[in-house]
RNA sequence: GCUGAAGUGGUGGAAUUGGUAGACACGUUGGACUUAAAAUCCAAUGAGCAGUAAUGUUCGUGCGGGUUCAAGUCCCGCCUUCAGUACCA
């Protein structure tokens, strides 16, 4: 143990204390949430973490230590508190582990969690355990499946803005066809009439319906990881390799479930309108919903039957348009493309096809495209316009086709002088030699036909006018937010409860749910490559009780196979958020009463990086499941608060290359070229000394190290580095627990700086924390000795005590826990001067320290002679009549005469300000006489008086 | 590039609406206690200058301007760091 050990066993026995009150309200069960209350109800949710192997580490706690005081605080204050835990437990690691290891991912997941839960309990959270979910097990992930069945049923209507059943989209084709259909559709849908509709086989109908369902399954370009054998969503790649371990990720044509989230895009834009989040998590989701208002335009291919449709936010440059740009995966580019472009076509397309995601992303400047050989027509003067193919027009945003006009536009511009093509100016007194004019403000338009001489503004509405009249275009809205893959080809997640008829998805009925997780032998895709629940020799429920499903016989043995890949990690964490309301229910997610009682989160906690995964997706299932009339709000988590993370202090040695020399910090020279390894943080003590033995022990290459040393010390580099077991920067909140406390430890953890800030862990600080629980003690304690006493307290402590409630109060509900920390620190210093022992002042003390070092105030509260918990105690109410500001005096000359300005909380006689005027060290006389001559009240508090 | 947040002592960080910047804590230094160490307690601690001292005085919140009796806080223009996003037509 490289720490000083800092404790004073005989005064402040913190461990027995908090044994102690851990138990008792594990007995009492203090933490239940009553479902039926008088009181009103409190929802304060925390992310529920994934139970990695590694355990918690220092930074999990930090979200959980904020709620938690808040959800004391709130109890106090007379709330009904619903403040519950959970797992989310199914994920990737697991199974990772299983392949390593064979071991079930539920065997490995269960342990995981019973060491979360004691890590949890020994820091003394008052969560209310009755009411844990996992989201690995069948009684929470029949739900999962079941709103997975819902969406698989419904499509989104335009002019109901809302989900509808897919019973109503089949009785209005079977009426009118597409005719006038303003729904939500798959770009690639087909138009058809009443007529067509009904001459189609069952098949068809299904095929078609695939393109309105919320979730459907189609062949979609996706992003595969070779190294995973997986797919993946956007928001699960980071800088172009996998958030998880770091694999490289291509693009792959795959058939796949899919979530139609874009139907509700501006929904989701509009909401966080009405939301108490950060500025900076809204942008985030904004950015990523993308909304740009436009117009499409179609062009016609010379020669051919297509025509193309382009998405633009500048319509009013189409007559600068001196080619087109198309995405190479476009099927279109295979027919148009002339016989004579056809193999260069090909080549390029091929080549775009073998490029990672990674390297397109790395290598945005070099230019590259291809003739088709092909030609457009422009809308309006009818000029052949060159198609051209190029990989910087990407597939999956707009229509992947863009109508190129290089004056206006940079890429355009590059790609037209790499390809020599030409460059018309549209704008009126513009150099456009040297590169693109994106500016739409400071020009008008020229050399465009009808359009000359307008501003962007009007140009914009005349053009899409005028598209609108020729009926080769339309002003638009298009959103950049993709729909969001729904398949993963894993073992360990919830079953989507579907099978296969004729090559069509069938929905399960929901009362086959939960249709089990099968074993299986393998954790690995099978041989054919098929995901790992081709490997179940057996499918998961009975067989003695096979289903029949729409008159289907549905077996592991059918001829009607289910579906084999499995829901993604966002699945069961996008509404795990009203089981908790009623975690138990058998008969539905949660009973109506009590969803109508606890309604919708009230403070949500968690990190940032889930801004544009989890956060987005459960808002999206949040709107689906409240336009069925199933949840009783659009918006669950009014206001959420994002915790910063408590990143790591990676420690190093720097080694000389090719040797087995370390070199200590400071002796290496400028220039010098070392290699910095890194090495485990609990081998350097906190002033930066390595423990040279406990190093060579640690690993076998140190063994023999040499090092050179300064002062006889062999002092480390750091770096501030996210906390991660392979950068050996982990620290366990367990070794504080034991030996400061779990109050010490939770009010460090606040006193460390902001809540929402990101910070470097260091244990530099925590003995100031926990001296000050020792003061604290103190002031009740001597020797052993209980010294509180019931004669009243004096004034000065009284101020002290009440300065502090009001203090205290305030910043709680701001969320400033760090400065909550300074304020006890005063108050008990104060106290500590003025011998304050009086009951009268430290049983509020007690109280309002509550939620902040429940078990010291347990301890205490019983010492004081009270049955029961502290946590049903009143909070305590600032007197303000005992808390009187210092009167502030400014002087000031001004005009030849002196003014003073005195900052008063209360009404002051001129005795009094002549006082305060004399009080103050830069004022020697008072020029006022009698009274202020006037009187200028400057907002609310500040007065200015000329004399 | 775009979007967002932030720059305050040796360190983490305070500073309600513009009102005596540096609270509180760490660290450091000195002292008390001790045979000694640890622990504990007390004191000093932004920088500079003058003074034996009490004290006085100048400069100080990334940089340059501005508004104001008064700016860490408001306005304009930069610089730097972090986060998100990235060929979005």
């Amino acid at each position: 143990m490289p720490f000083k050990k800092t404790l004073d066993h005989v005064a402040y026995e913190f461990n027995k204390i908090e044994k102690k009150w851990q138990n008792y309200w594990a007995k009492h069960q203090t933490f239940r949430a009553s479902n039926n209350s008088q009181k009103p109800k409190y929802y304060v949710l925390d992310m529920f973490p994934y139970p990695s192997g590694a355990g918690l580490h220092v930074g999990h706690p930090l979200g959980y230590i904020a709620s938690d005081i808040f959800s004391r605080y709130k109890r106090h204050k007379g709330f009904n508190v619903l403040h519950p835990q959970g797992y989310d437990s199914f994920g990737l690691p697991a199974e990772q582990y299983a392949i390593q290891t064979g071991q079930h991912p539920a065997t490995t997941t269960q342990e995981n969690i019973a060491r979360y839960r004691e890590q949890l309990d020994q820091m003394g959270f008052s969560f209310d355990w009755s009411r844990e979910v996992r989201t690995s097990e069948p009684d929470f992930y029949k739900w999962t499946q079941w709103i997975f069945l819902l969406l698989f049923d419904h499509y989104y209507c335009n002019t109901a803005n809302k989900a509808k059943p897919i019973a109503d989209l089949v009785q209005q084709f079977e009426k009118q066809g597409t005719t006038d259909l303003d729904v939500v559709a798959d770009p690639k849908a087909i138009s058809f009439t009443a007529g067509d509709w009904n001459q189609f086989s069952r098949e068809e109908q299904e095929e078609i319906l695939l393109s309105y369902r919320l979730t459907y399954l189609a062949d979609t370009e996706v992003n595969w990881c070779p190294e995973l054998r997986t797919i993946l969503a956007n928001d699960e790649i980071v800088n172009g390799v996998s958030e998880r371990g770091g694999h490289p990720v291509t693009k792959k044509k795959m058939k796949q479930w899919s979530m139609r989230i874009g139907a509700y895009a501006e929904r989701l834009l509009q909401g966080l309108d009405s939301l108490d989040w950060s500025d900076s998590l809204k942008e985030m989701q904004r950015n990523w919903i993308g909304k740009s208002i436009g117009a499409k335009v179609f062009f016609k291919v010379e020669g051919f039957e297509e025509t193309i449709e382009v998405f633009t936010t500048r319509p009013d440059t189409l007559f600068g348009v001196t080619f087109m740009t198309l995405a190479p995966e476009l099927e279109l580019v295979q027919k148009i493309c002339s016989p004579a472009c056809r193999d260069e076509v090909a080549a390029y397309i091929e080549t775009t096809r073998q490029r990672s995601t990674r390297d397109r992303m790395a290598d945005v400047k070099t230019i590259s495209g291809a003739f088709t050989g092909a030609y457009a027509l422009h809308p309006f003067t009818q000029e052949r316009i060159p198609i051209w193919i190029g990989d910087y027009v990407l597939a999956d945003y707009g229509t992947g086709a863009v109508m190129a006009v290089p004056c206006g536009d940079q890429r355009d511009y590059n790609f037209a002088k790499h390809f020599n093509l030409p460059i018309k100016n549209i704008f009126k007194d513009v150099d456009i030699r040297q590169e693109a004019f994106e500016d739409k403000a400071h020009t008008v338009i020229d050399n465009s036909d009808f359009l000359n001489g307008l501003p962007y503004k009007e140009a914009m509405s005349t053009v899409i006018a005028a598209l609108e009249e020729q009926g080769c275009g339309s002003g638009t809205i298009n959103y950049r937010l993709r729909d969001a893959i729904f398949s993963r080809q894993r073992y360990w997640g919830e079953p989507i409860p579907v099978y296969y008829k004729n090559g069509l998805p069938q929905p399960l009925n929901k009362e086959h749910l939960p249709l089990l997780l099968p074993e299986v032998e393998k954790y690995l895709p099978t041989p054919e490559g098929a995901p790992p629940l081709g490997n179940a020799s057996t499918w998961a429920w009975d067989t003695s009780t096979s289903r029949v499903v729409n008159n289907d016989l549905i077996d592991h043995q059918t001829v009607f196979p289910l579906e084999l890949n499995t829901m993604p990690g966002w699945a069961g964490s996008s509404w795990y958020f009203y089981r908790y309301m009623d975690a138990r229910n058998t008969e539905a997610i949660a009973s109506q009463e009590a969803m109508a009682y606890w309604k919708d989160v009230d403070l949500y906690l968690g990190g940032s990086e889930h801004a544009t995964g989890h956060l987005l997706y459960s808002r999206f299932w949040q709107k689906f499941l409240f336009d069925l009339g199933i949840l009783p709000v659009e918006e669950y988590a009014k206001k959420l608060i994002n915790q910063g993370m408590i990143l790591g202090s990676t420690a190093f040695v720097y080694r000389r290359p090719g040797t087995n020399t370390f070199v200590s910090k400071n002796l290496i020279q400028e220039g010098e070229n070392l290699e910095p390894i890194r090495i485990d943080v609990s081998l350097v003590n906190p002033s930066e000394e390595l423990d040279i033995e406990g190093l060579r022990q640690w690993q076998a290459e140190f063994k023999t190290a040499k090092f050179e040393l300064e002062d006889g010390q062999y002092v480390v580099g750091r770096e501030v580095e996210k906390m991660s077991k392979s950068k050996y920067n982990v620290v366990n909140p367990d070794a504080i627990c034991e030996q400061y406390g779990a109050d010490t430890l939770r009010m460090y953890e606040m006193f460390l700086g902001p809540l929402e800030q990101a910070k470097p862990w260091n244990t530099a600080g925590i003995s100031g924390v926990h001296n000050f629980l020792r003061k604290f003690w103190k002031l009740f304690y001597i020797e052993e000795q209980w010294r509180v006493d019931d004669r009243p307290a004096d004034k000065k402590a009284l101020k002290v005590l009440h300065e502090t409630i009001k203090k205290i109060d305030h910043d709680i509900n701001a969320f400033a826990f760090n400065t909550c920390v300074s304020s006890f620190m005063i108050c008990v210093n104060e106290l500590t001067s003025l011998d304050c022992h009086a009951r009268e002042v430290l049983e509020p003390l007690t109280v309002l320290l509550a939620p902040f070092a429940p078990h010291i105030a347990e301890e205490l509260w019983e010492q004081f002679g009270h049955e029961g918990s502290i946590e049903t105690v009143p909070f305590p109410i600032a007197d303000e009549s005992l808390i009187v500001e210092d009167t502030k005096v400014y002087p000031v000359s001004f005009n030849g005469k002196m003014r003073f300005t005195l900052e008063l909380s209360v009404a002051l006689d001129s005795d009094q300000i002549k006082a305060a005027v004399l009080e103050d060290s830069r004022t020697t006389e008072y020029l006022g006489t009698a009274a202020p001559k006037k009187w200028i009240i400057v907002p609310q508090k500040i007065i200015n008086i000329v004399f």
